[in-house]
DNA sequence: TTGCGTGCAAACGCTTTGCATATTA
DNA sequence: TAATATGCAAAGCGTTTGCACGCAA
């Protein structure tokens, strides 16, 4: 998994989109590009069918399987994340920086919170042959 | 939703448990009680599925409906914690102390993170309106 | 021409729901 | 006896998979 994490410059052209995909190892192919195009237009977080939708929309057609198979790849290649909250549907996140999320459990609303502001501290040593992959810190906020 | 974390004393007797469903205002049916008893053993996450099959093994018969309105209830009631973490299904989480997780992502374990030891610093203010339900922190890790 | 990628439809698996029956207050 | 809870089976829905076809190296 590529690890790097230069802050992109949204939304990406089409010669970023494809320079991205190869930087992770990913062989660019029309429909990959044009997800990839899709959610690289901005930081967002959207769900397998958003993005088919969307996808559609715009460009070429792109089949349900193939936005599977391609968030599934995207996602195993360090791309984007995974953000399992809503019990509903997975959702894919395309901000690639390093941040957390507030999510108001009234309205489904999922908000990045920039991890410059957030400090986690007093983590306990792990086992010698354990790699942290990751440190997520979710904020549930209610409106009601 | 109760917000009271007194800690409980594993495991939970029957009478306890009973008590326990009547302060979070959850009415004492045989299922319910045999249900809590069965989470309530320990600190544990368990998916609806190994509930079913755990309260079926030890006592009466309870039907898959059954854990599922339950389980539902007693999350809505604040009983037990819902963890989202496992795209696979749902975990609940019978450990009412406050407290984080470490996912190890290649076995799938889940495992507590007492919260005293870990700090959550610089969260941005919020809207006046919201609430902050629960602050969570996720580590993940991986044994590859 | 060999392997990888895509598309369709069917299958899958967890969860929810409709409805009849049973239990509780 | 009215309201709530339970159980069964069927339906729902996001996701995955099998397989044939297409495309690229």
């Amino acid at each position: 998994m590529n690890t790097e994490h230069k802050p992109l410059d949204y939304p990406l052209s089409r010669d970023e989109v494809v320079q991205l995909l190869q930087q992770y190892k990913i062989s660019p192919t029309r429909q990959r590009i044009e997800i990839a195009s899709y959610l690289f237009q901005r930081p967002q977080h959207l769900s397998a069918d958003r993005i088919l939708d969307g996808v559609n929309v715009v460009g070429h057609r792109v089949s349900r399987a193939t936005v599977y198979n391609t968030m599934g790849l995207f996602t195993e290649k360090g791309l984007v994340r995974e953000v399992l909250i809503d019990r509903e549907r997975v959702f894919y996140d395309s901000n690639n920086s390093h941040h957390h999320h507030i999510y108001n459990v009234d309205t489904g609303e999922l908000r990045d919170l920039d991890s410059v502001h957030v400090d986690v501290q007093g983590l306990p040593t792990l086992e010698p042959d354990l790699d942290v992959v990751s440190t997520e810190v979710i904020i549930k906020v209610s409106s009601r």
